[in-house]
DNA sequence: TCTTGATTTGACCATCTGGTCAAACTCACG
DNA sequence: CGTGAGTTTGACCAGATGGTCAAATCAAGA
């Protein structure tokens, strides 16, 4: 396939099936569990169509997962040490929680990578997600020394964060034998802006 | 392999075996993951030999889970009625805590399974786990309506318990990608303590 | 020691899976 | 139209993988 032209109209509208599938398919059984038959089928094209477009199944996962991590990272990236302290923090897990309830496939992409030791995106946690949650938990010590929220352990208080949110999109199937028919973001929401509350009121 | 029998000294050491190879391979690649000659290699059995203590790989995988399932509600178990509320729910906490810490592979087993949709287990969830929570989230109803602790959702309540403990053997690469040399379950343990205590507190 | 059941293994098989390739087909544009 | 680049596919391959089996080896009680 040629790949320094502009894309055609075609290549477009395949490359994006193709993700949209492999999105489905990786979150759904992780790597090793997809196959890439069972993605080129979701996207509605052969195998061999699918690897004209794609040179391997990695190449897949790679793309998907480094075109995604940015949109993953978007809400803490917006936390703003200008604004109130409170407001910020409890919008941004607003956000990671909207997130969870609207792209679950995504938490469950990274979900399956991180707990099997994200072999393949080891690099960008120790290099851009570090630099990132380095950057913001500066932001939250500043709010702390200035006693506008508790004191807390920073890096603890944003994995709390990630922990409650995306737990409600990774482990949904544990969470709805639970609820029932209850949908779980209506308790979910008050429930983590209650406690966010009274956890970062000085 | 004869089944009836009771099991012999060999029988006993290289069925643990097996489960705790298993144990690795499954917690670290997930079922699909796995390789039953990864399984055997680490038992220190040939393939076929592995296939004579247990019929197939789906077996192994099953064995694993229904023996551990208990292990891991143990602590939930324990709640009790008749303690003091704020000890009580801390202490299952501290030690949802610990499990995560010392036996973070039978955590990730069933972190693996559940994010992929829990094919195995999902009857388990429905029915046992149901149940208990069931169970366990009417006594914390009780202390909530005696004023002994906060009114809160009781449900996302155990399940934030769970999300907050977990997180530290299931997201393992990522806490110590950002955490670097520092030990994760020194700053976990304060900080979960102060957040259920702020939490909880009526 | 001998025997019998328990244990172990090398060789093997069918299927699945990621990936290749040459040939066929389709599309856009001159 | 005609043509060349872009697209699609059937047939195929090599290696991995779950599982089988008959034969060989071992262990323990009579």
């Amino acid at each position: 396939m040629p790949e320094d032209r502009a894309p055609t109209r075609i290549q477009k509208k395949n490359r994006a099936a193709i993700l949209d599938a492999a999105l489905n398919v990786f979150s759904a059984h992780g790597f090793r569990g997809a196959t890439v038959d069972q993605i080129a089928a979701e996207a509605g094209l052969s195998k061999p169509n699918l690897l004209y477009y794609f040179p391997s199944k990695e190449a897949i996962h790679t793309a998907l997962l480094s075109g995604l991590l940015e949109t993953w990272l978007a809400p803490l990236h917006d936390l703003d040490a200008q604004g109130d302290p409170m407001e910020e923090i409890l919008a941004y897990i607003q956000r990671k929680l909207e997130m969870s309830r609207d792209l679950p496939r995504e938490s469950r992409l990274f979900a399956n990578e991180l707990v099997q030791g994200a072999p393949r995106i080891h690099d960008s946690l120790s290099n851009d997600l570090k630099a990132l949650v380095d950057e913001k938990t500066a932001i939250l010590s500043d709010w702390m020394d200035q006693g506008r929220i508790a004191r807390l352990h920073p890096y603890h208080l944003i994995f709390s964060i990630w922990a409650l949110t995306q737990h409600y999109a990774d482990f949904d199937v544990q969470v709805r034998a639970i609820l029932g028919d209850e949908d779980p973001y209506e308790g979910a929401e008050p429930f983590v802006d209650t406690l966010y509350r009274k956890l970062l009121t000085p």
